[in-house]
DNA sequence: CTGTCGATGTCAGTTGCTGTCATCGAGGCT
DNA sequence: AGCCTCGATGACAGCAACTGACATCGACAG
């Protein structure tokens, strides 16, 4: 038992969430989170480097196994073939979390300042993508577009998932997306 | 002749990206920026919502050019060739920018929150271009798959353009990533 | 000549975010 | 037990981004 509480961090993010659904993003203080986690303002900065970034805790997780799971595939796929493995790995983590990833998307698409952040975990996740390309043996610009074109199916992809029927696999939809976008940038 | 110096948001623009080049986005505060332009800081704000937008005032421009061009694509185009036009016409405005937009370029590139700027211009254009393809006929979820596959092409056609020779032009750097983008997608 | 109107200035206030120092309690060392 | 160190937190002061409310000025219409 320490001196407080257990899970600053967990406490400050679930109670960022539920303000942020209660009341929206932008008519929430900083301050009014941290009370709710029953801490001080101060605190909720040394936990998080700003009021978005409380809502993309998980994002470097994501990013690593993403990253992972195409560096793991096997060499004789080709790139856009490597992306689809890790389409597949980021599926799974988030097939017993629909209802919280719902909560939190619909919080980020009512303000645009979350959206910008989400927007630029997505950039960072390809940049890395396209390092492992790289690391794979793709070169440039190859690499950087095969990255581009992975974020934009997770991107797709995730956008029916969160509004698909609760049957809905989000692997199935993932796979959907890869492959119309290989029909249209085929001249479809 | 009007009761003060001509052309507030051009003034500010420019000491905007000055004092940007010079020092360092976070560096420079609102109120410098203003007096450098002969304005105060309140000023600042009816000309610009905020203090990274001042940068991005010609983005709406740039994203109206995208999307008409690809609206007045023959209707015979495919979705992939009605964006290769609209990368075409989007080339030709920067013919003659090339410093102004490295300048520009560099600064962005310099800080994370302006580039967070930059990538929901890009989600917005990617958004317009999706409609406008639905507008043509093309389903969910290729348009939005298209859409998206052609702003990640601008994405990387600019930023090959940008640290390109002289001679480079953009209209053929484009072409060639998209060229690119479609060998990646067909299982390269 | 006067009243309207748009662009700007002035000022006060909120909030996100940071630097700095104080405080507290757990666990190790003697 | 007594003491020390250390990490997490609190308290407080301060800066800068941004907003709302009201005043000012000069061009222009009538």
């Amino acid at each position: 038992m320490g001196r407080w509480e257990p899970d600053a961090r967990g406490r400050l993010a679930k109670a960022a969430l539920e303000l942020y659904s209660e009341r929206g993003y932008e008519q929430t203080t900083v301050a009014e989170i941290a009370r709710r986690a029953g801490l001080t303002e101060r605190t909720f900065f040394r936990h998080y480097a700003d009021k978005r970034e409380v809502l993309f805790a998980g994002s470097g997780d994501l990013q690593e196994l993403f990253v992972r799971a195409v560096a793991d595939a096997p060499e004789s796929a080709a790139p856009i073939d490597s992306l689809a493995v890790g389409l597949d790995a980021v599926s799974e983590v988030f097939a017993d979390r629909r209802e919280y990833a719902r909560k939190r998307q619909a919080v980020i698409m009512a303000n645009v300042e979350l959206q910008e952040r989400e927007l630029i975990k997505l950039a960072s996740m390809s940049a890395a993508l396209a390092d492992t390309l790289r690391r794979r043996g793709v070169a440039e610009p190859a690499a950087s577009l095969t990255a581009e074109a992975g974020v934009a199916v997770f991107k797709v992809g995730f956008e029916r998932w969160i509004v698909a029927a609760e049957e809905r696999d989000m692997a199935h939809l993932m796979r959907d997306s890869l492959d119309e976008l290989k029909a249209v940038t085929a001249g479809g």
